[in-house]
Order: C-alpha cells, then sequence, then structure tokens
DNA sequence: ATTTAGCAGTCGTAAAATAAGAGTGCTAAG
DNA sequence: CTTAGCACTCTTATTTTACGACTGCTAAAT
C-alpha cells in the first residue's frame, strides 16, 4: 500500500516523464511537492524498491517502470477532458451517420492520430463466420467480367476476369446460378468443401469449360475466407517522431511487425471496455503501450487500438477511445 | 566522349558502390583494370571535371555522382539475367492466369520486394473516366443494406448502411431503380451534376425520406470518383535495410511522402518502356532512385514502380520489371 | 520518528587531444 | 602517357579531461 505522498510522487514523475522524456531528478519532484529533495529521496528508494520506478544509471533521475505506469494507469490517472478542438474534428465525423460504420471509425481513427501523435488500427473481423449471401456477375466491356461473392454480413470480395476466348458469359452465367442455387446460406469455412461436394459432381453436366471456372470461385472463395482480418492502420509513422524511437533497429522492428499479419491479428481484442496493455503486457514489443477496446455495432465488430510509447498519454488516449466508442453506438459494453 | 578505359573506371566505380556503399579507392578501381593507380587517379579526376563522380572530402574514395549513375544506366549497365531461383518465384504466380490482373500485379510487386530488398508500388488508375454500369443494394440482416457502385471498366465500391426506422427497403431501392434507370452510362466525373440535375427534382415524388437517401449516393459517388489512384506499396520497410538511411530524419521524411496521397501520386507514370529516374529526377526525394513502367492490358492501366535508395541496382531492378510487364500481357510498349 | 542539510561519490555527456589509416594530388622520372 | 613516391588532407576511433547532474548516506534538526 502506498502512502498519498508516495502517490503523488509517482503520479508527477510518471506524468512529468511522459511529457519530457527526461529522467526526473528527486529537485525537480521536491520543487512541485513540498518538502525537501532528500526526503523525496528516500522516498524514490522505496518506490524503486517496489519496482514502481527505475534508474538507468546509478545517478540518474528515476523514470517509472513498466509496474510503475501499470500502476498509474490502474490507481492515478484521472481522466482528461478533451479540448474543444479535438471534439470539433471528431464531432464533423459522427455528424453524417448516414455513413457506413467502416468509413466513420476509419475516418475517426485518422484524426486520432493526427490529434495523439500516435498510431492507431482498427481490425475488422474476420469473415469466416459469415455465410454466402449470393455470387453475382457483371459483364464489362471485351472479354471482361466483374465476379462478386457477397457474404450474409454484407463483405464483398471482387475481382475482374478476363475470359479466355473458349469461355462464353453463358458458362460463367451457369457456373454461377449453380452455385447460387446450392451454395447460398453455407457458412464461409466450409463453402469450398461445399463447392467441392455439390457443385463439382454436376457442374460438368452444365458447363463445358468447367474446370477453370471452378477454380476460379474456389480460389474466389479461399480468398475471402483467409482475409483474416480487415486491418486499417493511420499515422504510422508517428512513432518516427518520439524520441524514444529514434533508433533505425527499433524503428525496424516495429514496422516489420506491423507489417506481418500474424503480429497484427494478435492486436484483436474480446474482453470489455478499453483495455491498457504496457509494454510487455502488450505482447507487440517491450517498447510500447496498447489502449484498445472491442466494438460490437449491430453484428459488426472488431478492435480499436491505439499504439504507443509507453511513455503515452494514457489519460488522453483513453478518454479519446470512450469518446469515439460512445459515439459510434452499439452495444455499450 | 569518354574513352573506353574512362567507361570501365565509371562502370566499375558505379557498380562497386552499390554493391559496398563505400567511396571506392584508386587502388581498388586498379586492382581490377591493369594499370596503376596513379593513373586511375588522374582519370577520376577528368571525371569528377565532368560532374559523373564526385568526392565526399578532400580524400575519399570517389562515388558517382547523379549524372553518374544516369550515364551508367543509359551507356554502361547490361541487362542482367535473372536467377532461376527469382525466376520461379514469380513464375508461380503467372502460371494462374485466370486470376483478376489486379491481383497477379500486388502478388509479383510482393516478390519483386522480396528479391531486391526495395520498395514496390503499383498505382491503378483512377475511376475518373469510368461510366456508371449499375447500382444495386443487397438487403442484409437487421436493418442493414449492402450497397454497391459497379462502373463499367470494373471498379466496385461499397458501403454496409444501417438504415434507420422511418426508411425503408422500398424506399431505398425506388432510389436505386430511379438512379439506374437515370444515370447508367454516365461518366463518373458528372455523375454528381446529373444525380442533382435529373434524380433531385423527381426522387421527392417516388421516395419519401429522399434527403438523407440522395445525400447517402451523393458521397458514395464521391468518394468512388475521388479516390484518386488505387495505391499498394509493398516492401516498405525495405529503405530501413539501406545504410543511406540509417537517419530516422531521412526515414521519417521519405515515409511521410508515402503516406501523402499528392506525393505518392507523382509517381504515375505515362511514357512508354521502362524508365529510370535517378535522385532529383525521381520528383520524390534526391536520395532515392525509380524504376518505372505503365501498364495497358485490355484498358486495365497503372504504373509499377520500383523505388529505392540511388544506389540501386538498376540492371537488376529494369530486368525484373520487364519480365514482369512481358507476362502480364497487353501491348508492349 | 521523520525531515532536512550537506557532502562524497557515481555516472553521463560534451569537448578537446591524440593517433592511425586511408586516399588523394602533384612532381619527377621512366 | 604512365608510374612510383611522397607530402598533405581529412575521417574515424580512442583517450583524456572537465563539468554537471543526481543520488545515497550520515548526522543534525524538528
Amino acid at each position: 500500500m502506498l502512502s498519498e505522498r508516495q502517490k503523488n510522487i509517482l503520479k508527477y514523475i510518471v506524468e512529468e516523464y511522459i511529457k519530457t522524456a527526461r529522467p526526473i531528478s528527486s529537485n525537480a519532484v521536491c520543487e512541485k511537492l513540498e518538502c525537501s529533495s532528500a526526503t523525496i529521496r528516500n522516498e524514490m528508494v522505496h518506490l524503486e524498491n517496489m519496482d514502481l520506478l527505475e534508474k538507468n544509471h546509478f545517478a540518474s533521475g528515476r523514470i517509472p517502470s513498466e509496474k510503475g505506469y501499470r500502476y498509474y494507469v490502474d490507481n492515478l490517472m484521472q481522466p482528461k477532458h478533451m479540448t474543444g478542438e479535438d471534439v470539433l474534428k471528431l464531432q464533423r465525423i459522427f455528424e453524417n451517420n448516414a455513413l457506413d460504420l467502416n468509413d466513420t471509425i476509419k475516418r475517426s481513427i485518422e484524426i486520432v492520430s493526427e490529434i495523439t501523435n500516435y498510431t492507431t488500427v482498427v481490425l475488422g473481423n474476420s469473415a469466416k463466420d459469415n455465410c454466402l449471401k449470393k455470387v453475382e456477375i457483371v459483364p464489362l466491356e471485351g472479354n471482361k467480367i466483374l465476379t462478386m461473392v457477397i457474404t450474409d454480413k454484407g463483405f464483398v470480395e471482387h475481382k475482374t476476369l478476363f475470359l479466355p476466348k473458349n469461355i462464353s458469359v453463358e458458362e460463367v452465367r451457369k457456373t454461377v446460378d449453380l452455385i447460387n442455387k446450392l451454395l447460398i446460406g453455407t457458412p464461409l469455412d466450409s463453402i469450398n468443401e461445399q463447392l467441392e461436394y455439390s457443385v463439382k459432381p454436376v457442374i460438368g453436366k452444365y458447363v463445358r469449360q468447367h474446370e477453370l471456372l471452378y477454380n476460379t470461385f474456389y480460389d474466389a472463395f479461399s480468398e475471402i475466407t483467409n482475409k483474416e482480418e480487415r486491418v486499417h492502420f493511420a499515422g504510422r509513422t508517428n512513432f518516427l517522431k518520439q524520441p524514444e524511437f529514434n533508433d533505425v533497429e527499433k524503428v525496424k522492428e516495429l514496422f516489420t511487425k506491423f507489417e506481418d499479419e500474424n503480429c497484427v491479428k494478435e492486436i484483436a481484442e474480446d474482453k470489455k471496455g478499453i483495455n491498457v496493455y504496457v509494454g510487455s503486457d502488450s505482447e507487440l514489443s517491450d517498447d510500447v503501450s496498447i489502449v484498445k477496446t472491442h466494438y460490437n455495432v449491430d453484428g459488426e465488430e472488431g478492435t480499436i487500438a491505439i499504439i504507443g510509447p509507453k511513455r503515452m498519454e494514457y489519460d488522453k488516449v483513453v478518454s479519446l477511445l470512450d469518446y469515439i466508442k460512445s459515439n459510434i453506438g452499439g452495444d455499450y459494453e
């Protein structure tokens, strides 16, 4: 259990370090709290023994440890009011409520990155649990043909195919009709099985060049199913503004993870509320923190995550995310 | 006019510098060419006077100037045979010729980035000169509705709308029917004008809550029109591997440009053949070179560009791009 | 029992000094 | 025209020095 004074010291150190990125000395603290630097130093030793503070080297000031940030977030942090300007920027996006939810979210995370200088990412749910709504084709000029696969939850995957000369539009239409007749309502994660068991045996009867077409739809279904998550980043380069990422090696490590689907998938969240993961808790890199939340608006689910250095303005970020969450609607979890 | 020996020296220096990223000394050159280092030094002075070589400081070795690279690309470079391994990787993608062209290109640039360690980008054409093929809706579960705008060249823009309770699916269908009746075939760049002149005056007669729906389609059309270019990057982080980008400031400058639509648009190419832009010619940054080409496959047009440091393996990159171009088909320009 | 002043001691950082090495330009001879 | 040789320039790495920022500890003060 921390004394009131210890809490004040820890709070001051965390907030000041977040602002300046420099270790905080006992002198700096004692200018704020009314006691001598020696007293502060004694307390600092206690806080360090509790693993809440760290030193870079023997005679440096203190910086918060991972556990220190954690304690700050859980116990000391106060919600930060958003500035009128920031509210205004976001309001402009939410006003137009007829918009597509994904658009709204994408636009709002652009703003979030702009006003926080952190990186933001949305992970939409995968289409795995969707069912086929229908397949549709639109013949285009030349021998091109637009094919669309549409799921019951509104996923769309489209391809423009160049028809070889030995396949007519009619053949394609027959294939599509067959797929629609036999597969509508099938869950995507078993659709290729179904395609094989129901469609493959009969397609030969109706369609001449059936193999190529069969393979095309097989591929299209695979793609829409395997597109694990729809990922959208904003402000990726913001990390380059942070002094702790002045080292190209660190940037490389992080950016490589951003490009790696498996790492990005890890960011997905399923807990309720707004959750803060500091450093190693983020599962991404010991040098970053992630503030994230899951959303579910009439069945459209996903995760919004704000990624910044551990030295992140947690209070601001949490308020922002809270504001966005309450504005996109949905069950408030 | 350069003597044969001068050409050899320049060629060696460019290629060696590309390999090592270190200034090349006269000694290094004379080990390759059969004459003394003093002779080389004399020639180096001439080449420097012609602005083909540069020095970092008084007693450093020479590095190619922008003009030096230019001369190398135009006169000295020999096409480099691709390794069997690289051919194999790309072949795997081109084999499946039934695929969507955009998919093929996207996949091939991933490979290009992988085997070159440079950054690759495709810029698909904008939809500006497309005409409306049709608008389509698919009612989904709940009060959601999928709307799709399809152009004659196969662009698709889709949105999932949450219908407010005072608008029925029937109203949406009437709106869509009206738009299809009046606007099919209209070029996208004037479609919102047409929407205003033809649809707006009559929509009120048929549809009750017409304003919201009108605005929704107005927005959708704006978006598909304004989506200037479809941009797809691969291997963005490869720049971090280049020694000349060991400086976070340079990385920041470049990556910020990559995120800026206007800068990226500049990359679009309309000249024939495969073109090399060195340093300031790239219009992107003095520190990078771009090798790019325009493609046109049955009306699907765009640009493929490979972006690397000036110290780029031009021979390899040009061969690669040539190989890709001949494999995606289209009029060979 | 807690707080504080004072001071010795630690460590980082920046600037200055030193040394070594790489490579050039020039001169004079081949 | 080419080459050997050498003086000179400049970079880079290493060491030295000096300084300043802070802490930890001790002993006195509250």
